[in-house]
DNA sequence: TAGATGACTCACA
DNA sequence: ATGTGAGCCATCT
């Protein structure tokens, strides 16, 4: 099985306002935990940030990205924040806020 | 075509 | 709790 970038776009639609997932979730979700380094390329290689959450991506331990390519994290964390997501010091709480599509 | 890189994750010290 | 090492895949040069 491989992964398509579609994929993941297509994965970051389904999240719910309000809700955040990670690579390993993202990954996942596509069969393998081991997408999880692909994933970031695919974002990173983002063709249409506006369309795809992006910022709704973080890494397995609920911190932002640092290398978020759209004005840095504090972009990041306002729109997550816009999204009724609350961070703290780069962090979201992924035990409130992770996404759980249709996993465990 | 082949080699190197990365917005990751997990396990162990 | 923090640091290092190894494994994985897709994309880039």
């Amino acid at each position: 099985m491989i992964m398509n970038k579609q994929q993941v776009y297509d994965f970051l639609l389904t999240i719910p306002k309000g809700k955040v997932t990670t690579y390993g979730q993202i990954a996942m979700h596509l069969g393998n935990i081991r997408f999880a380094r692909g994933i970031g390329k695919i974002l990173h290689n983002n063709p249409d940030p506006d369309r795809y959450p992006c910022y709704k991506v973080v890494n397995a331990k609920g911190e932002l990205s640092h290398n978020y390519a759209f004005g840095g994290m504090p972009a990041q964390e306002s729109r997550l924040k816009a999204d009724g997501i609350e961070v703290t010091n780069g962090r979201v709480d992924l035990n409130q806020y992770l996404y759980r599509s249709e996993i465990e």
